[in-house]
RNA sequence: GCGGGAUUCGUAUAUCGGCUAAUAUAUCAGUUUUCCAAACUGAGGAGACCAGUUCGACUCUGGUAUCCCGCACCA
């Protein structure tokens, strides 16, 4: 297993074309990260994956893809407008920062009554008594405007997580799909955070993309449904995803833990560089926001049951995870360093259908002849094959190899001077190092099934 | 947001108040019929940004930005 540094993680991040600081030019922006050529790929494979087994593969799972910026009545409903308002207060003495309703054991925003409230209170962290600094809001919801005039009119935010419209698409996608309840709807999607302080890397960022699904179910099932997602959700990370079982680990949320909303929630935590942090939540959101939005719209999101002839609010299941972290952790699973002959080789042993290439066509030198008949085979397998294929003809084949290596690579074919005579090349193996020849004939069918 | 540290070729590091900024590696071109980062030759590539001090600043000072570490925050 290995315990890789965050900074190895970085800077192989940017040096081979994963990850970039956004507009790295400028000196970048705090919290928005650039995904490069081989990044893209990666997390469109990580995405395709999720897609598959969230989506594709199961009947009753139907896909969503809903606007970014939706009618703000929307977030005042879910309790965002009003949770993303936390009131604040630091203290002079020690710096610390309070959460000011936390500290005023009431649960309000009225700012001067809070002042109020906490004038006599002593600081947690220092014990100091009346310090604190008037109480201010940080709206973690990233503002905009829509129409040509910024007036409050017209304020409108980025969505803040994909669950919500999901809500407000509850009753036109069973609908049109006929869904008998239990069903899901599952989106991939950015969101934005003001967050205070992104950290680590691309594990915290302002703008980032969401795996959620929202199953709907019958109240008295809640727990058995429950507890199998939150099983569908580990063995994802283990089957699909191919992450090794001690790199992850279950976190119960206790109630003062719980969103506002949540009756049950378990993270699945990955054992990131920086400690055991949640990568994917599986919560129970109860009625919470059918409930909600029904009332706040005037339409109520009721489900009625043919069967039993009643109606009630269905309970939400919902899984989530971020398309960041679990890139993040894909990486930090699947790096190693080896020593070769006495050299170090770096390899990235990622899931060959997560890797960003499947396979490296290289000449064993860059002579005509060899190039030529390599770039035979690229052209032959690009068009008889999905593969992900990259053709590479400078510096030794050694070399190439280990470039590959770091990318994660699963199979290099080799075009050497036997391949002119006999028609045949070696597939090499990106984790054993060993080589077999094949036939060109067979190279299509031999690759194919090994990704 | 608070406190601490850092910022020099793509990456990892060095040096210096006068810089023509060094080394390794990586990249590109070439030589070598070369299967696990070989060697050799050559090429391109850098002091985050904005001010100040100074005859002169990559170097000192201040601010800003970004990253890392701790705290807080994570609805």
């Amino acid at each position: 297993m290995s315990e890789v540094s965050l900074e190895t993680i970085v800077s192989l991040a940017k040096r081979r074309g994963f990850v970039f600081p956004s507009s790295d030019i400028y000196g970048g922006l705090a919290g928005f990260y650039d995904y490069g050529p081989y990044g893209t790929q990666l997390a469109k494979n990580i995405r395709d994956l999720w897609w598959q087994h969230f989506v594709e593969k199961v009947p009753n799972i139907h896909g969503l893809d809903s606007a970014i910026i939706q009618n703000p009545k929307l977030w005042e409903a879910s309790g965002h407008v009003a949770g993303f308002n936390d009131p604040l207060v630091d203290c002079k003495n020690c710096q610390a920062r309070h959460r000011a309703d936390h500290l005023a054991g009431v649960d309000s925003t009225d700012l001067k009554k809070l002042d109020e409230l906490i004038k006599d209170k002593p600081c947690p962290k220092c014990g100091q008594k009346g310090h604190f600094t008037e109480a201010r809001t940080y709206n973690m919801m990233m503002k905009t405007y829509v129409g040509p005039v910024e007036d409050n009119e017209n304020v409108a935010y980025l969505r803040p997580e994909t669950a919500g419209s999901i809500f407000t698409n509850f009753e036109l996608v069973r609908e049109t799909t006929r869904a008998k309840i239990p069903f899901g709807i599952a989106q991939i999607g950015k969101a934005f955070r003001n967050e205070i302080s992104p950290r680590d890397f691309i594990f915290r960022t302002r703008e980032l993309e969401q795996m959620e699904m929202q199953y709907f179910v019958d109240p008295k099932n809640e727990t058995e449904e429950y507890e199998n997602l939150r099983k569908f959700n580990w063995n994802f990370c283990i089957e699909a995803m191919g992450f090794d079982e001690a790199n992850l680990q279950w976190h119960e949320h206790t109630e003062d833990e719980r969103a506002h909303y949540a009756r049950a929630a378990h993270d699945i935590q990955f054992k990131f560089p920086f400690g055991f942090k949640e990568l994917w939540g599986t919560h129970n959101r109860s009625d919470f926001d059918l409930t909600a939005h029904g009332k706040a719209s005037g339409k109520e999101l009721n489900y009625f049951d043919p069967e039993t002839e009643k109606s009630y609010v269905p309970f939400v299941m919902e899984s989530s995870v971020g398309v960041g972290r679990i890139f993040l952790a894909a990486l930090v699973d699947s790096y190693a360093e080896e020593d070769v002959e006495g050299e170090k080789r770096v390899v990235l042993r990622i899931n060959p259908k997560l890797a960003p290439v499947n396979v490296a066509i290289l000449p064993l030198m860059k002579k005509p002849e060899l190039a030529g008949k390599a770039k035979e085979i690229y052209t032959m397998l690009n068009q008889s094959t999905n593969l992900r294929i990259e053709y590479d003809e400078t510096g030794s084949i050694g070399k190439r190899y280990r470039r590959q290596d770091e990318i994660g690579t699963p199979k290099a074919v080799t075009v050497d001077f036997d391949t002119l005579e006999n028609d045949d090349v070696t597939i090499r193996d990106r984790d054993t190092m060993e080589q077999k020849r094949v036939k060109i004939t067979d190279l299509a069918k031999e690759l194919s099934n090994d990704s």
